[in-house]
DNA sequence: CTGTTAGCGCGTTCAT
DNA sequence: ATGAACGCGCTAACAG
């Protein structure tokens, strides 16, 4: 039962021949016999021969592995963007390494450190909402392993990335709170730091702008994404002395928090007060108290975009290109309007 | 910037030791002189000296890696059982590779062999909802790798596996549910080739008759867990010529679908007809029409055990130690009763 | 305590 | 067309 798995060297010595032989007719070098080769690979076919990967990756000094980091799988946005980057990694023979920083900065160190040592050859990376500082990204970048970021990109020059340009996004979701006749929309704001949070900001502002709204700055507030924090927010903005009717939110949890606290103050939701937010999250529809409408951000389509841009910046690499300066992708969201209930 | 990887060798050059002296102090073997020890470790430390992985795996012949195959990450239950699994094995100095079979047959046999040919250490696997056959996972175990199941395990004697007694949470439920004044409770069943399924039914038909009420096979439906299949095997009870005033549903993603059918048939959820489920997944609280209860299942804790099984095996294994045996451990699942809205 | 040597499985020269 | 020899980085068995 409990076989051990046949080498090139038994095969070779079954067949009377050099191991290089056998390597070479495994892999169909030019220079060999017909012969041989057609005995050596019905034999190995028949020994259930198989290469020993970890003595290829040795070898090779490379692992056809991609390590991946991102806050957390249960996000459906970050479990959709597995998907793509596994199908993606999938279809050109690389193996993905999953791990979760469950939004802790040091647990994200961590895994760095571990991928690293693990020699993966690229990673993709989405940081937690806690990432202060980015000298352990430096470690990587100097080591010569290229990083990929993906929609929680980094402040820093000089990355690869891909991500969603928020700024449309919210355009169109303040836009479509204007044409239902909300006059004074609130933003549920992220963490200040996030890079995505300030592009939310932006198109907020540029949206009122274009409706000729002013911008109050006291109907921004910004959550750590916590429930508490979420909670904390979302009453900076019920008690303004304006009443807000509408509220922009960071994204759907977000929003799922902000409306629940609404309705224990007997603000009654998609009536005193309706709701935008991102992600369009699979469940919205089946909510008791749902969002109005959603800004879709793709995820599948980003994990796959990003994990396609690490691969051609590892073949270069193998082919120690000169820098190929700094790769970026940004996609359009997408505002999903759900039906009326 | 770009610098390689220093080795062993050049420590040892630059100390004018042997490799294996520098092997030894790094490893703090008991034969080994201070000086040299502390020589050599601090000299590791300056030139920032990290054992290659790669190597160890190789000359090991183990890669401290364990493979994760389940249906798909998507699902809340999937994506907290992978953190009881990660927690668990990076707790161990071990490292997970996740492939998602995304419930097709064909893909689990592809990601085994991928995994195969990485060599993982052992693996973990909830099978998806369309493996018929168990032919791929018998070679894993003829290579030696062992396999641990979780949740959604074959119908296959001699297995090690880790699991939650659907039996005694079908009790509860239909208890629930009859001490509510229910006495036409439907069973919306998944694949009946499931084993899981089979210990809803029989849970279910224990429940019953503990309460003194009639098995009615046709108050049973299975569905194939697609939208329309739930659809289907909703239909099916409620066409029925006794009105079921109770639906005990596969999961919650099945709940879900059936409530949305129900309504679609005027059919009031929770008013007309009331839904338990199970899997308590995270956003029930949040529902237009939830569920009255949900059974929990303890998917982080089952990732838990699964890994710690694993790791047993491994360990015995290495010794090669004697067959031990098939393990199992089966956990007991428990209804989480909702607030009545 | 320390150095020398062998070998893990494979691909890749360099000879022949 | 084929074989012999080497090395990837590391651990371990053996010899001193």
């Amino acid at each position: 039962m409990t076989q051990k798995q046949p080498t090139i060297k038994e095969i070779a010595k079954k067949l009377n021949i050099s191991v290089s032989s056998v390597s070479r007719a495994l892999h169909d070098h030019p220079s060999i016999g017909l012969r041989t080769r057609l005995r050596v690979q019905q034999l190995a076919k028949e020994m259930n021969y198989e290469p020993n990967q970890t003595a290829i990756f040795f070898q090779q000094r490379k692992t056809f592995t991609i390590g991946v980091i991102l806050p957390h799988l249960s996000e459906s946005f970050f479990s959709d963007a597995i998907s793509g980057i596994e199908d993606t990694a999938h279809k050109n023979s690389y193996t993905v390494l999953i791990g979760q920083s469950h939004d802790e900065m040091e647990k994200e160190q961590q895994l760095l450190e571990s991928m690293k040592k693990h020699r993966v050859d690229g990673l993709i990376v989405s940081i937690s909402k806690n990432t202060s500082s980015y000298a352990h990204f430096e470690v990587l970048k100097n080591a010569n392993i290229p990083i990929v970021y993906f929609d929680r990109i980094p402040n820093m020059p000089d990355i690869h990335y891909v991500a969603c340009n928020m700024v449309s996004g919210t355009i169109q979701a303040v836009n479509y709170l204007h044409k239902k006749g909300h006059r004074v929309i609130g933003l549920l704001n992220g963490p200040e730091k996030l890079f995505s949070s300030a592009e939310r900001l932006d198109g907020y502002r540029k949206a009122l702008d274009k409706n000729r709204l002013k911008y109050d700055p006291s109907l921004v507030a910004n959550s750590d994404l916590t429930t508490e924090g979420n909670y904390e927010a979302t009453k900076k903005l019920l008690v303004n002395k304006r009443r807000v009717t509408s509220i922009v939110a960071f994204n759907d949890y977000v929003a799922l928090d902000a409306m629940h606290y609404a309705q224990e103050q007997k603000v009654k939701v998609n009536k005193d007060i309706c709701f935008v937010s991102y992600a369009n999250f699979p469940f919205a529809k089946y909510l008791r108290y749902s969002p109005m409408a959603s800004v879709e951000q793709f995820p599948y389509i980003q994990g796959q975009k990003a994990t396609e841009m690490l691969l051609e910046l590892l073949k270069k690499n193998d082919e120690s290109e000169t820098n190929p300066g700094y790769y970026k992708i940004i996609l359009d969201s997408q505002l999903i309007i759900y039906n009326q209930q």
